[in-house]
RNA sequence: GGGCCCAUAGCUUAGCCUGGCUGGAGCGCCCGGCUGAUAACCGGGAGGUCAAGAGUCCAAAUCUCUUUGGGCCCA
């Protein structure tokens, strides 16, 4: 049954109601149950980080997810949707750190490492728990009860399983490397870690004298004084020009070795005044020089460096030609310096500890000092050496820790490496196999970011992540652990145990080799890696198989593009380790949340937006529908509050709508399941019609743009037809209908279609905004429990009907334009037109106008409406003769003024009708002068009152003329109006009556008592009289066109009752009323009376008493029944399952874009093989390329087909993808065909050049020519020759006529701008016959060029068929046909094709 | 410095792939209307250097290049 929605729409109570609600029917549970046999759809989520309350960025991620997992339920799939949580890490420690007031590792170890792993489990627990209702907020269904989280003990093993994978494959190693680390966290920090932010730091010129050569120096440059104490050489490039250089400064002098093209640049800086090279020096020769490092006596372990290359000049390729072209060399502290030290056997050496400070190794001087502290002392003893060159200061961006922000440096560690460098290739090519949306997320970011990859560095030196599951003995013996159960016989293990530090630490293993115990390295595992497995750790692979084996790998993921880096990157990474493939199937790349600055939304700027409080003022469904609205999910979104305001008054009018719908329909009892289709659709006004054809078409594109993941386009759709054909069209269509007290089947039409379209909508709207569906939907029907068990709506295209819809675009155009002009006029709608007329310019125009006329009429509020047919004029123009002196004078001198004259006061459209003939003739002075065409013109001046305006089909005037009829009507409007606003304001409910009483000017009142009964009838009045001094339970006075009328109103309460006797099925109104003027206002006051006794009260009909005897006998035996469902109209699983299969079949096809084909609602082979290329591109996500496979397949009969199988001859039927008998995969039937084709067209045809050129009747030419110059020259020379010739272009004909003399030839420009002389490409039938009727002349030449802008704008067979067709007409009629394309547009196998087909190729 | 993306009215945006008719909406602003969906709703108007510059073309918001500004990622 029908239920009426609340009056006005209130989000947040709504939203809690209707999650109540689910929570109440287990609607989540029942979902999944009903889909539980689908088609599996493995969808995963990207585990958000639990450090705080979710972000507005997390609000719209899950936006996303949500909708698609609930679009696929619709479509039957069987959804996996865990949610996950990454809990591990870093950022926890760092929270925790700052909650219990610590500040360094040896503060943890002293706190003690169990509590501290405690508190962190703690903590990422608890906002585990707070997200998790954060989303629930927001309506996302998910399995909340089941999340994945990354400190499970089952996903710890699947980490070690993992890595020990990576192992067995010699993918896990441990090196040495210079890595960036954070010495305030102690730990290496992946590249993924580092922020980058600007910075002020020294910018430093140094002196490095040359060992042997008194005064001489070379010159570095560095921001990082610290890392001069483990200077250990100077680079040069070999391939570049250095100089010595002696700078000079008043007495002062300065000789440096600098590259020579810098020296301006390095002189400047202390602005030394001049300079003499002193000698020039290549790279090459530079290498070998021995230098003094600048702090041989200040570091101790600087003296004591030996090595062959140690403290000289070094050659390498990467030095740049900045600063002063020479490059200290600390292998210690780069990660380019490291590999330059292992070239030339430089040790890496590093005096610097875990926490950042000199260790006792540099001597006393330095020892203990933080590096960033030491710079200043360093400084001060370079100064104090002479050393310094120049001092100054730099900002440069400069990388950070990401959670604590300490400055970076880079050390020489000790790290665990996953070598991603070995997996590379195959990332490339699996990322090539993946989906990306939008494309380039994938074809670019992904693949330049995986194509510069370096080895990953796992291992990080704190507590709180997955420990690395390797163990290692003294004697060099190491094991990696894959699972827990490898662990059962160490020593300190015991079953279920805590897998974390420190407990994990006190497992030791027995070494094979050598017996000894063997532990555990003490480090844990970069948290990225935690996400990395996520798609199997879920899964509780590797414990147990069947779930992996089921879902994996993932259908779809979708996260931001900082994921490019993160976490697209990591499962990658770790999957093409572990498993050789990529772990997803599609990635949907979507933007980032900005302020509304545009500015990204941080702590430290202050602006961020919380979600909470934007749910709370606007509602969780605004706001998804905001998100999934304002922009395409892979670009940026600058939060605008205005934009999810307006989302929620989209919303509104919808729940305005169901509003509408549901109280009239719950008044009437409708029930869409009891109504015969079949005769509804024949009771069907054309707007009805109008509105299920716009319904069918929605759903197309909805499903469509999910499809293809433009959900902005999908929500666009939508709105568009809530606000546009549903709330400002069709309703006000409908009104007068609802309205009507009857239930007749105009009425019935009427509901059924505004059902339909409503509950198409909410079901499309569903996956977007889930709650305000979901309360439309229980009152609409409810029957399925949820909105969300429902099917996903499937378009049945044989309803749309285009012509329809022009018809109707057509009226909303009048009524736009009628509805102007009455507001330029100060003409109200209340008052009604007595006419318009209509003159289109067409015939077709004018049929489109005559089937919507009532619509026109009622909308526009007018009485009448003309048509004058296309090739008149409106009769009543009232037409002027101008006459035109000089054109007159020149013939008839002496007679001009008086022609003039006679010619003014004859009646105009005589001499109009005369001269459009030809002329016209007047007698004058007994002369006869005839008046020539040239010699008048016309004007034609509107009737009064009447005004005229264009429409897109021609004209339309307006007739504003009043008479006593529109009078009286209008003053009627006008009172009725006043009384509906009087009911209003007493607050009356729609259905009490009441009396009125009412004074107004004679005249006036004498309309009124015209109209009386209708009057009655609309303000649902029983009583209305006319006094002099009305009075009544309200009075008012109101000013109607200056015009005072008094208005007095009473109820008579008897709503009540009225009310009561709804109960009583097909009771009318007027028998209800019947029965209560009788005195019985209740059900049971009738009770005992029969049949007879009822028809007896005064004013009830017969069929009332028998509706009311039944329903009394009926409430004694009968308790309420409940209607049955209806069945389910929806295409079924099977028939999608086949028609998906046909569909596979076609070359370049997979189940994504066949899926995609189905759903845009050609669900059978006859739809596809009859679709239009443009049809087909309609679908977005269908490439062109695919759309023309499709084409060709169809045309090749490729869907009708029975084939061979190519293996055993068996017959395979076209929906087959594999051999019946011997299940050889059956694919691309048509391409074989077709390559074998290509195979024998390769054959060389004799080439004709130009200069041989020579063109031969009945002959037809294909030229191909990428400028077309050959093809208009031979043209021009036939046309010179005196051929009649005949071109079709695509280039500008003026351009063609001023570049060649083709005299009279016409040019037919191809060209989709329709003007005169134009030709579209696309219609090729009008081109045939215009050629065709030009062929028949014989003897002619045809000039077809830019063949290739017909075929891309056509079917290519199409074209092929009509080149076949014109080139026969061509051998009959002894002409020539030249057809010129440009090649490099056509796909090879198609000029191929083409040129088969000609006789002649040029 | 490099890669990818973005730039259209005061704000949020459609159109760009595939060049062509008057660059289309919503919000805001101004003016008006409606009142049996109504703490709503509807219509009209003003408002555009399509970021700037150059190129290709008969024709550029659309294609190409350069510059500027913004976002993400990298160095």
């Amino acid at each position: 049954m029908i239920k009426q929605v609340q009056a006005n729409y209130n989000p947040p109570e709504l939203e809690k109601r209707v999650q109540k609600f689910w929570n109440d029917t287990n609607a989540y549970k029942l979902t999944k149950e009903l889909r539980a046999h689908g088609v599996d759809y493995y969808f995963v989520d990207g585990p958000p980080y639990t450090t705080g309350y979710i972000h507005l960025g997390t609000a719209w991620n899950k936006t996303i997810k949500d909708a698609v997992v609930r679009y696929k339920r619709m479509q039957k799939h069987n959804v996996r949707d865990q949610p996950g949580y990454d809990m591990h890490g870093l950022p926890i420690e760092v929270k925790v750190e700052q909650a219990i007031g610590i500040k360094s590792k040896k503060d943890i170890e002293t706190y003690g490492i169990d509590k501290f792993v405690s508190t962190c489990k703690e903590y990422a627990l608890d906002f585990q728990r707070k997200m998790t209702e954060q989303f629930k907020e927001l309506g996302v269904w998910m399995d909340w009860e089941q999340p994945y989280m990354t400190i499970a003990p089952t996903y710890v093993e699947a980490a070690w399983w993992t890595l020990k994978k990576a192992y067995d494959k010699g993918l896990l190693v441990s090196s040495n490397r210079v890595i960036s680390w954070c010495p305030r966290c102690e730990t290496a920090l992946a590249e993924a870690e580092i922020e980058y932010d600007e910075e002020k730091d020294p910018s430093i010129y140094v002196r490095f004298p040359v060992r042997g050569e008194a005064g001489v120096s070379l010159l570095i440059w560095t921001t990082t004084p610290w890392t001069l104490p483990a200077n250990m050489a100077v680079a040069a490039h070999p391939d570049y020009r250095y100089a010595k250089v002696k700078f000079v400064k008043g007495d002062e002098s300065s000789i440096v070795i600098i590259l020579e093209s810098l020296i301006d640049q390095v002189g400047e800086l202390e602005g030394w005044e001049e300079y003499d090279i002193l000698q020039l020096i290549e790279g090459d020769d530079l290498v070998g020089k021995e230098y003094v490092p600048p702090l041989e006596g200040e570091v101790e372990s600087q003296g004591s460096m030996v090595g062959k290359w140690v403290h000289k000049v070094i050659p390498s390729k990467t030095v740049e030609a900045d600063m002063t072209g020479l490059v200290h060399i600390a292998p210690g502290h780069g990660p380019e310096d490291f590999e330059l030290g292992k070239e030339f056997g430089l040790e890496p050496y590093c005096p610097v500890d875990e926490s950042g400070r000199f260790t006792k190794d540099v001597g006393p001087r330095y020892a203990g000092l933080h590096v960033r502290k030491a710079n200043g002392q360093i400084i001060e003893d370079l100064k104090a050496k002479g050393l310094m060159f120049h001092h100054g200061t730099i900002e440069h961006r400069y990388g950070h820790c990401w959670r604590c922000n300490s400055g970076i440096i880079y050390r020489n560690t000790n790290q665990w490496y996953l070598r991603i460098t070995q997996v590379k290739d195959l990332m490339l090519d699996e990322i090539a196999k993946v989906r990306w949306t939008p494309e380039w997320a994938g074809s670019s970011r992904e693949y330049d970011w995986t194509m510069n990859a370096r080895d990953w560095c796992i291992s990080r030196q704190r507590y709180w992540g997955i420990p690395l599951p390797v163990w290692t003995c003294k004697c060099g013996q190491m094991k990696v652990i894959g699972s827990v159960d490898e662990l059962s016989v160490a020593e300190g293990y015991r079953k279920d145990m805590e897998l974390h530090r420190p407990w994990i630490d006190g497992v030791t293993l027995k070494c094979d080799k050598c017996g000894s115990k063997m532990k555990r390295v003490g480090d844990v595992l970069d948290v990225w890696f935690d996400a990395g497995v996520a798609s199997w750790a879920q899964l509780g692979f590797p414990r147990s198989r069947t779930e992996f084996d089921r879902w994996w790998p993932a259908k779809f993921i979708t996260e931001a593009h900082d994921q490019t880096r993160g976490w697209f990157y990591s499962q990658l990474g770790s999957s093409c380790v572990a498993f050789g493939r990529a772990p997803y199937q599609s990635v949907l790349m979507h933007g980032w949340m900005l302020d509304p600055q545009g500015q990204p939304m941080s702590k430290s700027k202050g602006n961020v937006i919380d979600p909470a409080k934007v749910i709370a003022e606007f509602g969780a469904d605004a706001l998804r529908f905001y998100f999934l609205r304002v922009s395409a999910p892979w670009e940026d979104i600058s939060f605008q509050h205005e934009g999810v305001k307006n989302a929620r008054k989209t919303l509104n009018i919808l729940w305005n709508v169901a509003n509408f719908a549901t109280t009239y329909m719950s008044i009437d009892k409708f029930d869409p399941s009891s109504v015969d289709p079949a005769a509804v659709r024949s009771a069907m006004r054309p707007e009805d019609r109008w509105l299920v054809s716009r319904t069918e078409k929605l759903k197309v594109e909805v499903t469509r743009n999910l499809d293809s993941l433009d959900l902005h386009k999908a929500c666009r759709s939508l709105e568009d037809f809530i606000l546009e054909d549903l709330s400002r069209w069709y309703v006000r269509l409908i009104r007068d209908r609802m309205w009507s007290e009857s239930t007749d089947m105009d009425k019935v039409a009427a509901y059924f279609t505004l059902h339909d379209a409503l509950m198409t909508a909410i079901k499309l709207l569903a996956p977007v905004c889930p709650h305000i569906t979901e309360e439309i939907f229980q009152a609409l029907d409810g029957s399925k429990g949820s909105v969300h068990m429902c099917d996903w709506p499937i378009a049945d295209l044989t309803q749309v009907d285009d012509r329809l819809e022009a018809s109707m675009r057509t009226m909303q155009e009048l009524v736009e334009e009628i509805t102007k002009e009455r507001q330029k006029k100060n003409m109200k709608l209340r008052w009604p037109l007595q006419r318009i007329i209509i003159h289109p310019q067409t015939q077709e125009t004018l049929d489109l106008l005559r089937p919507m006329e009532d619509v026109l009429l009622s909308q526009a509020n007018v009485k009448n409406v003309e048509y004058v047919p296309p090739e008149q004029e409106w009769s009543e123009l009232v037409l002027d003769v101008v006459p035109n002196p000089n054109a007159i004078g020149k013939v008839y001198r002496q007679w001009s003024s008086k022609i003039a004259v006679l010619l003014k006061n004859r009646p105009a459209a005589t001499i109009k009708e005369a001269i459009d003939r030809g002329e016209y003739s007047l007698g004058i002075e007994g002369q006869i002068v005839k008046i020539e065409p040239n010699m008048v013109s016309f004007t034609s001046t509107l009737p009064e009152n009447v005004t005229g305006v264009k429409f897109t089909g021609g004209d339309l005037y307006i007739d504003f003329n009043m008479n006593e009829e529109i009078e009286a009507e209008g003053y009627t409007r006008e009172l009725i109006r006043r009384i509906q606003q009087m009911r209003k304001d007493m607050k009356l409910d729609v259905e009490e009556y009441v009396r009125v009483e009412v004074r107004a000017p004679t005249v006036i009142e004498e309309y009124f008592k015209s109209w009386k009964e209708h009057i009655m009838k609309e303000t649902r009045a029983l009583q209305m009289d006319f006094k002099t001094d009305p009075k009544g339970e309200r009075e008012a006075s109101w000013e109607v066109e200056k015009q005072r009328m008094d208005i007095a109103l009473t109820s008579l309460h008897l709503k009540e009752g009225l009310k009561e006797f709804t109960k009583v099925p097909g009771l009318s109104q007027e028998g209800a009323l019947a029965v209560i003027r009788s005195g019985k206002t209740k059900v049971e006051d009738l009770k005992g009376m029969d049949e007879a006794a009822l028809a007896a009260i005064p004013g009830i009909s017969k069929s009332d008493a028998r509706n009311i005897a039944h329903f009394l006998a009926r409430q004694d035996i009968v308790p309420k029944a409940e209607a049955a469902p209806a069945p389910s109209k929806n295409l079924d699983t099977g028939d999608r399952d086949l028609m998906i299969n046909y569909l596979m079949r076609v070359p370049r096809m997979n189940q994504l874009k066949a899926e995609m084909v189905v759903d845009a609602g050609y669900d059978t082979v006859d739809k596809v093989a009859q679709a239009s290329k443009d049809a087909l591109r309609a679908i977005s996500g269908l490439g062109n390329k695919t759309v023309q496979e499709i084409m060709d397949y169809a045309a090749a009969g490729g869907f009708t087909k029975v084939m061979q199988c190519p293996q055993c001859q068996g017959a395979v039927q076209p929906y087959e993808r594999e051999c019946p008998s011997c299940h050889a995969p059956v694919e691309a039937s048509v391409q074989d065909v077709k390559a074998g084709e290509e195979a024998d067209g390769t054959e060389e045809k004799p080439k004709a050049t130009p200069s041989q050129a020579k063109l031969e009747p009945s002959f037809t030419y294909l030229i191909k020519e990428t400028k077309g110059g050959l093809s208009y020259s031979l043209f021009e020379e036939a046309i010179k020759k005196g051929m009649l010739g005949y071109c079709v272009t695509r280039e500008y004909p003026l351009k063609i006529r001023s570049k060649y003399s083709l005299g009279e030839t016409p040019v037919v420009w191809l060209s989709n701008i329709g003007k005169e002389n134009c030709l579209r490409p696309k219609d090729l039938e009008k081109l045939s016959f215009s050629l065709e009727q030009f062929l028949a002349k014989k003897d002619v030449i045809i000039l077809l060029d830019g063949l290739e802008y017909l075929i891309t704008n056509n079917n290519f067979l199409t074209v092929l068929r009509f080149i076949q067709s014109l080139r026969d007409q061509v051998a009959i009629n002894h002409s020539i046909l030249m057809l010129a394309v440009n090649p490099s547009t056509l796909d090879p196998h198609e000029l191929n094709l083409l040129e088969k087909e000609v006789d002649a190729n040029l």
